[in-house]
DNA sequence: TTAAAAAGATAGCAATACTATCATAAAAAA
DNA sequence: TTTTTTATGATAGTATTGCTATCTTTTTAA
């Protein structure tokens, strides 16, 4: 039996929903290729519509603008990796190992899961660290939020301070840390590899030792009473 | 006697140094007023032009396009800030002090600076919030950086990183928790006022909050042996 | 006073970000 | 099986963006 990870999406960042044909999965798949390579700004819907072997008028019905199209895809990625959380943290009692959990999935690089066929999941989190922020830095951020487009990002951010309370329920900012912890996974990530003098990793450039900053962050400001 | 302060750019983010002439103070000035009040992605040179009273062509000969001059004024800020700190924190000795002082700097809105005619600060620091990171979150970052292009804020995390070690000689992290610093200073305060469910300031929604967080983050972290 | 530099005026062009229409193929309902 | 809906393909068109080029006029500096 093949277990097949469905993740809810909100219904108003699409005109069809691209999980129900193959030209969506498609859209899905290979915009999440281009953007990677090419990056959000130079990624656009003839391009991607050249890639697929269809027209831009196709990619239209499924997404109102690449914006959207954007939203959606780091949406699907906070709701996947609050799955993968829930899932890795299932049975685990020491919220601290919790904890230390997260922020491992969140700042090394995940493996491309077999379980979401149309999604490359390593690449995703590749746009996830240089376009996210994107996605709510703009200043439709009001109306975009109004229609719950960063649910997922703002789920993640609560079930990740609770975990911050379980470990230190007087802790005075879990949402705060939490979101400071998700930001800096990728940021720390970005300046590593493009910018190494803003941070302490450019000789070595590895993952781990994000984690280890990240920890010590981290377990300093919730340990303290 | 009038003080002006003179921040030095890099010579490659133009093709004509705006400071010496009138149009291209008035480029710098109406394109921090047009991208604080439209966004960056909505900023246009036919916009500024017009706001301006010249032409198109005439912005193009001081800047080769939107994103170098938007890395210029965000690399004034940067430099703007940096003279702001050495300034403000010239004559402390309690290196705590210092470190306080640029939490402070960083996470509260600053009054426009009467030094600088041309400039608005406060606008200024509002389009780094919400428009800094796109300066680098690009596919060319690497080729900027070769130009040095983000030097000012390389420099800005180096003083901070040198506060804290003054502080905490033997801390691990002292890039990676300025940078930290930083981007939490200016995310915080977008979250806060935009998306205040991944914030604990949501309710009073002060920027001393965010101040108080930082501190707390940056203590706590350093002050452990 | 004369030449060099800067700015203004206008034109044009390729790419982007869409919208609209009509035909056709595939899937679902009758 | 036939009809009807639904999805896709093909093509066209339009306003805006992101430039480059050229020519003239004004300002400034030698």
């Amino acid at each position: 039996m093949k277990l097949q990870v469905q993740i809810k999406m909100n219904e108003g960042l699409f005109l069809r929903n691209p999980e129900h044909t193959e030209l969506g999965k498609n859209i899905i798949k290979h915009s999440i290729q281009l953007i990677a390579r090419y990056g959000f700004e130079a990624f656009t819907f003839k391009k991607l519509a050249e890639d697929i072997g269809t027209t831009e008028a196709g990619i239209y019905r499924y997404f109102e603008n690449k914006h959207l199209l954007l939203i959606y895809i780091i949406a699907w990625y906070w709701g996947w990796l609050e799955y993968q959380i829930s899932f890795q943290t299932n049975n685990v009692k020491d919220p601290a190992v919790k904890l230390k959990k997260v922020i491992k999935l969140l700042a090394t690089t995940v493996e491309d899961d077999i379980k979401t066929n149309y999604v490359d999941e390593s690449l995703l989190h590749q746009i996830v660290i240089s376009e996210g922020s994107k996605a709510y830095l703009t200043k439709q951020v009001g109306e975009d939020n109004k229609q719950q487009f960063f649910k997922p990002y703002k789920d993640l951010c609560a079930v990740i301070g609770n975990i911050i309370l379980e470990c230190s329920p007087k802790y005075k900012y879990p949402r705060s840390l939490a979101t400071t912890i998700i930001e800096m996974a990728h940021f720390q990530n970005f300046f590593m590899n493009n910018l190494p003098s803003l941070t302490d990793f450019g000789k070595n450039k590895e993952e781990t030792e994000v984690v280890a900053f990240l920890k010590d962050l981290v377990f300093s400001s919730i340990k303290k009473v």
